[in-house]
This record gives C-alpha cells, structure tokens and sequence, in this order.
DNA sequence: CTGAAAGCGCTTACAG
DNA sequence: CTGAAAGCGCTTACAG
C-alpha cells in the first residue's frame, strides 16, 4: 500500500496541508519543515496521487491522441512520436487510442477520453465526422483537429500544406516535359483527398494540359492498392508517363508495379509520392516525394494545445505545417 | 460544465446511490426507477467520472504501454496496435510512453503511470534495468515483461522464441551449403541478443562449423548500421557467403550494402533477417526471415495482463510467442 | 508560517 | 427495493 499525504503529516507532525504545500512548492513554508517534510516524504517513497489531484483540480496532466491507425502507414507513428515528445517534456502522460476511420467509434473513444478528464485531445480525423464532433466540442476543450478544418470555436487547426506540395509535384513533372499524368488519390481523409485531387486539377490545367478523368483512381492508401492500380492503369493507358500518388505507400506500390511491368523508372514512368517516409528513400529506385516534417508535426500540434490549456480564452489561428519537394531518382 | 451523479438524482427524485446501482447495473433494483433514471441520465447527458470512480475503487480502467520506441521499428506499432485492440475490447484506455533504452527514464516513466493508477504495465524493456525494476515492481503490480525474463513475483513475462528462430535460420543456411557466415548482431535488448548470439555460435558448432568472432558484429539495431557493418564485412572478409541480421532493419542495411558491392543476392551473399517487417517482403529481393507475429505478440501480452487482473493470487507461467522461417529470395 | 474544515464525484458497507 | 453516512486522497478558500 503507498503512503498518503496524511502518512507523511502523521509522520512528519505537521498538517496536510503542509505537506501539500511542499510537494506543490506552494505558499510560503519555513525552510526547516520543508526539508523535514521532504525527508518524510523520501523516507515514506511517497507520491501525490494523480487521481485524487485530478478530482479537484480537474487538471489529470493527461491528454489524449486519437488516430485512425499506427501500424499501415509509417507516417503517423512519426507524428505520434513528436506529441509524446512535447507531451512527456511538460510531464504529461499521453492515451493512445486508434479509430481505424470508423466514426461511431472516433466519438465512443473522444468521449471515454472525456471521462478519464484528460485536459485536452489531438484528433487526426479521417472519416466524414463533423457533425459528432461538434456536439462533442460543445462540452469539450481544447481541441486540436490535424489537417482538417472543424469550424467549431473550441476546435484548433494544424493544416498540411497539400495543396502546395501536390502543386510542387505536378510543377516539377511537367517541367520534366511529362503531358500525361495520372494520379493515385486515396480516399482517407476526404477534404485533404478533396484538396489534392483539386490541386492536381488545377496544376494541370494550368499549365495548359488537359485532364483525363479515368486516369485520377480513388483507392485505400495501401502500398497493394497502389500497386494493383498502378498495374490496371499502364496497361489500360500505356500513354501515362508519370504517376503522382496521394501518399508514400501507393508510390511504392506503383513502384513494384512498373518493376513487374518492365517499365523503367524514372524513364519510362516517372512516380511522385507523399509524405516521404523512411522507406521513400530506401526504395530502388529512390522515391521522388512531397516531403512533410511528420515529428515537427506532432510537436506543433501538441505545442498548441499546451497553449489552448494555458490561455484558454485566446483563439489560435490555424498552423500550416509547410511541404517541400524531395528530388530523388523515380523522377 | 457536465451533469454529475447529484445532478440526475436530483432531476430524477431518487438518491444518488439509485443513480450509481443504475449506472453499474448492480443490485435490485425496480425497472420503473431504473428506466426513470436512465431517462435522465440520458436527458442530461450523464456520464460517470472515471477518474472519482478510481479515487474509490482503485481501478482506473487504465494500463500503460512503455516501449523504447515506436518509429525506427515497425515491429512495436504492430505489437501496439495488438494491445490497444484488446485494451479497447475491455473498454479501457491505454497510455503509451516511449523510453529510448534510457533506464532512468524508464523508472521515471513507470512511476508516473502508477501516479495515474493505471491498473497495470506492460514493459518491453530494452537495458539493463532488472534491479531498478525489482524496487518499482515491489510495490506496484500487475507488471508484464515483454522478451525479458525478470525475476519477480508481480512480474509476468512473454518471450519470444529467440534461440529457435535463430537455429531455422542458421540451419537452413548451412543446408543450402553456407559455411562462412557473418551475424549482425544488434545491441537492444542484452539477453535477448545473447540468446541470439549463443543460438548462432551454437547452431554453427552443432554443424561442425568453426566460429568467427571477428564476423559476429554488435551494432543499433537500425538500417543505417547494418548497411555500414556489412559493407565493411564483406569489404574485410570476402569469402562471407552469407548474412544472419538481428533485425530486418539490419538485414535491409545489409541487402544495400550488397547492392552497393555488386553482390548478387542470394548467389553472391544470402541474407536471413529476423521480424517479416512489411518492407521484408516488399524489398528487392524479397528478405528472407524469421516471422514473429507482432499482432498476436501484443495480443496475448494484454490478455495476459487483464488475466493478472482478474486472478490478482495467481502465478502466471511465462507466454512463449513461436516464430517461424520465412523462405523468399534473399537466401 | 501553519492548520481545520469543506468538498471534488463517485462507491462501499450498513440500515431500513 | 431504496437511502444516509463515511470516505477515497488530494486542494481550495479561510482563519489564525
């Protein structure tokens, strides 16, 4: 059984509230009783109890992380790593919680998350779920939402630059003189898919090229739907020349399917991906990708909810976490 | 501000014990009340603290998850992934904490998961921390082990069938007629690697071969080093005609390192990792390896975990998770 | 500089 | 079948 507060005020002969008062480093204490308080408390091994704490304090020093998956896609254990960072450096313990872009379940957990007190919660939606989540953002704060705007007063934004990176990939492939581009898009995150199949549109028209609608595939962001994909559209439309994917994991899916076609990369099929995970730059050949600073991600999202938690009155404008262009071999 | 348990008593004219026996479904109670209350609680949107619901019956519904590290592996999102299944089927929430093989920190970490009362631990420790770990594990309990036999009453453990693994392997390199092979030996988890380097030496002395101490390297069990460690090995002693790695990581390093030599792979050096990481089957050629299911992996340490807590007197014998050779192209 | 009382939101015996 | 009292381990005003 741990020692309590009132063991270490038994043992030590001074009130709760002294001992209290040492272990907040709170209010005014003559130095003489901190250390034999402290000596106590040494002696006893005790620990204030988080719990009774959160009871009354309603701060638990908790937050929660709510993703849809950790394990297919390298990139989130990156950004997950970057809050557990920020999260640990001001002595926070952080709840994992996976949703697998099932709604029903993304609000089941926000609100057990809720029950448990934590002080706030990273959300990284996936699925169509603005309309529950308002309701819970009603009677829930902070908020951060990653890469997806919720207009919702206690709900801040940190939005990928997509549209920017999808705009440095096509700039780059028509500069290399390709006319026929398709493009893998996923079908994750909705509004980001919306953003990147939109900026691929518009990328293309404006440079005066024409876009063919057969050749933009909607599809899972696994590396076998981007290589079962990739396969149906070469053979189908053998004019493509360059293919520009949603994420990293369908460009090396279209990687292995130009391998088994026998179509060369970069020369005859060029492949632009997203994200840049480890293995974009691993792959034979190396992977051409819109790179996003997947750790420094996760540190700003969390940042900013350690500032929503200390000025909970301010409204924080959106963070743009910026896109670069990483030239490698497969384009 | 969310309704409390006083709120719906008193909106529903009952005590708040009534309220409590509807919310934990205990007790006789009349279906009319009964109804009546859960009319309320759900007019109120009433749901009970988890964390004034610990403070008294010291179940938090809670555990944590402490692993040294989650991006450099995919190995340990899989095995995450396997226990927050279970966690979640259970209805409980689970904090995860990265360590990066810092023992201090790892103690650290443990105390403040038992601040928070989390109901119990599983660690997959990486260093040499056994006696810190003993003095926490004397007073907190349940504790399950991952890989790493401790030895101590509250602790559980779930091992890996390491020296197995290591003799497939080992045996079916020597059957292909190998006579000269290297080990990249890893430097994670001391007794898990020892076991595996004893396995190697063993296996090799079982065939009649001699052992090369000089061929047995010890690195970070990352892919930068096995690319570097092979590249010098192949470099120093040419006659190597094959690779045992600790980890894919090491032996993906290991197939770069060939591809940068002009080795042929498997004709020139074969190569057997240890994990079937996705990339293993994903890299050109294709890794051979050791499987190890990391779902499962997760999965029977979180089931034994909740099996702790049910049976808080039993002795639990240690879990072994079996692995299997993988055959591919690489060796 | 130090302490006694009340209370955070629940559950646990114990009565009726 | 239902309720009043005590208490989990802390902190928050309020006194002295």
């Amino acid at each position: 059984v741990p020692a309590t507060m009132r063991d270490v005020a038994r043992q030590a002969g001074v009130s709760i509230k002294t001992v209290s008062r040492v272990v907040n480093n709170q209010g005014e204490i003559s130095e003489a009783t901190r250390q034999h308080v402290l000596a106590v408390i040494e002696e006893l091994g005790f620990r204030p109890s988080q719990v009774a704490r959160a009871l009354v304090t309603r701060r638990s020093h908790t937050i929660g992380l709510v993703m849809s998956d950790i394990t297919n896609n390298p990139f989130f254990p990156e950004v997950a790593r970057g809050m557990l960072d920020v999260a640990r450096g001001k002595g926070f313990n952080v709840f994992l919680c996976e949703v697998f872009g099932n709604p029903q379940r993304e609000l089941e957990i926000l609100h057990s998350l809720a029950d448990h007190a934590v002080d706030g919660i990273i959300l990284y939606p996936t699925y169509h779920s603005q309309d529950n989540l308002s309701t819970f953002a009603d009677h829930y704060r902070p908020l951060i939402s990653i890469n997806r705007f919720i207009d919702h007063p206690s709900i801040s934004t940190v939005m990928l630059e997509t549209t920017k990176g999808t705009k440095l990939a096509v700039d780059y492939l028509v500069g290399k003189g390709h006319q026929s581009i398709a493009m893998l898009a996923g079908n994750g995150a909705p509004l980001d898919e919306i953003r990147r199949v939109q900026g691929f549109r518009q990328t293309l028209t404006a440079h005066g090229l024409p876009v063919h609608d057969e050749w933009i595939i909607a599809m899972s962001p696994q590396l076998e739907e981007g290589y079962e994909a990739a396969k149906s559209l070469l053979n189908q439309y053998p004019q493509i020349t360059a293919i520009f994917a949603y994420n990293d994991l369908l460009a090396l899916g279209a990687l292995q399917a130009c391998r088994e076609l026998g179509r060369r990369v970069p020369e005859d099929c060029a492949i632009v991906g997203f994200d840049d995970i480890l293995w974009a730059a691993k792959a034979t050949p190396s992977l051409t990708t819109v790179r996003i600073d997947k750790y420094d991600l996760g540190c700003q999202a969390a940042q900013r909810l350690f500032d929503m938690l200390n000025a909970p009155e301010t409204v924080f404008p959106p963070i743009y976490i910026d896109t670069e262009l990483v030239i490698r071999e497969s384009a």
